[in-house]
DNA sequence: AACCCTATCAACCGCCAACGG
DNA sequence: GCCGTTGGCGGTTGATAGGGT
């Protein structure tokens, strides 16, 4: 359906709100609700220039006869939004517990990014201030410990690991041996690599069905054949200085790219965000994501078959695929999002009410 | 003091599902 | 069943505060 109106209207008043407004709808929705929020900002302005003008007793007739000029000067929207996030009595302000963090790192591993189910389970926390305090403290806290924000486990993938490999292996080496213009050429250098794998990996990621795909390359990505070979020729001539070798990645084809989960790259990932919800199940369980593992790769830890659990296992499939006849993939389809959580989390009770 | 950078978070945007005529 | 309206949601933006240089 198409979007309200309601915000397109020219005239309405956006940005920070102020006392007075907040004043205005703080006073109406104590005294009528909200109602519909459509209506809500005029008769919110106009109600409160009636009580004013009452308790003054001057000009009533001149106030309510024009009830555009008091009314509040913003959409529907936007007063709904400043009620539930920040108006409202019954929200907790100040810093998150060690409690509440806990509970939304739990949440988060069963519910994925469904903020406001999560808010649900934290009494006086709004959706938004949860989203907040994920994206700025949470996300953060958990890649400094090397788990995947998105799926909860451990990330093995070799790119989210290569600075941390490459720091320790050459640590040493970079302090004791070369000059501090060596030193920065070479971080150039690893700078320059680390940026074309990214780039090469975005580029592999998979693309919608309809999408045309090179020859020789696995369907469905966002490369053509001479942008990829130009990467790996460049990454392959990079010897100089050279720390990622192509070697590391098993010659870098295409096969052995473990381009899986790589949720720094800042580009769209589609199928990327396996969200867990009550029909992956039951019985109406439906593929809404597919973690695709080419079988040369090493692939993350499988969900393992809870008892009592139906958790789908690993299958193997050869069809729409990353790679599509060049190798088989194991297609883990319609599963948790967090075979970590499944661990952790399969005694929680929020864990049985979903499953 | 001035500037820059980063973190934070309120608010907005755009999409979607539910609902009602 | 169609279509417009509405409320709700998740992602993103931008203003601002605070710390560092």
């Amino acid at each position: 359906m198409g979007r309200s109106p309601c915000c397109d209207e020219s005239g309405l008043k956006k940005g920070p709100w102020t006392p007075e407004e907040d004043q205005k709808l703080v006073k109406y929705i104590q005294k009528n609700g909200h109602g519909s929020w459509r209506a809500l900002p005029k008769l919110a302005g106009l109600s409160l220039s009636l009580s004013l003008s009452l308790s003054l007793s001057l000009s009533l007739h001149v106030k309510a006869s024009s009830p555009i000029a008091h009314c509040l000067n913003r959409c529907g929207k936007s007063c709904r939004l400043r009620w539930t996030n920040y108006l409202r009595p019954d929200i907790k302000r100040g810093k998150f517990s060690p409690e509440e963090e806990q509970k939304i790192l739990n949440l988060h591993s069963i519910l994925g990014n469904k903020w406001s189910a999560i808010a649900n389970h934290l009494s006086g926390r709004t959706d938004n201030e949860i989203k907040n305090f994920w994206n700025t403290h949470l996300k953060k806290k958990l890649i400094q410990m090397g788990i995947d924000p998105m799926t909860h486990r451990p990330r093995t993938d070799i790119f989210s690991s290569l600075p941390h490999l490459i720091a320790l292996a050459n640590l040493k080496e970079l302090i004791e041996t070369h000059t501090w213009e060596e030193q920065a050429m070479r971080l150039q250098t690893e700078a320059a690599q680390m940026a074309k794998l990214q780039y090469l990996q975005y580029l592999l990621q998979p693309q919608p069905p309809n999408s045309m795909a090179p020859n020789n390359l696995p369907n469905n990505n966002n490369i053509d054949q001479i942008t990829y070979d130009n990467l790996l020729n460049s990454l392959s001539s990079m010897k100089d200085g050279q720390i990622l070798s192509t070697s590391q990645f098993g010659n870098l084809d295409h096969e052995s790219i473990p381009f899986d989960h790589m949720p720094d790259l800042q580009v769209p990932c589609q199928n990327q965000t396996p969200m867990m919800n009550k029909d992956m199940f039951g019985e109406n369980s439906s593929p809404t994501s597919v973690w695709n593992i080419p079988s040369t790769a090493s692939p993350s830890p499988p969900p393992q078959q809870q008892s009592g659990t139906t958790v789908p296992p690993f299958t193997e499939t050869s069809s729409n695929n990353y790679m599509g006849d060049a190798c088989s993939t194991l297609s883990y389809e319609a599963g948790p999002s967090s075979f970590w959580s499944d661990v952790l989390l399969e005694d929680h009770p929020l864990f049985h009410e979903i499953a």
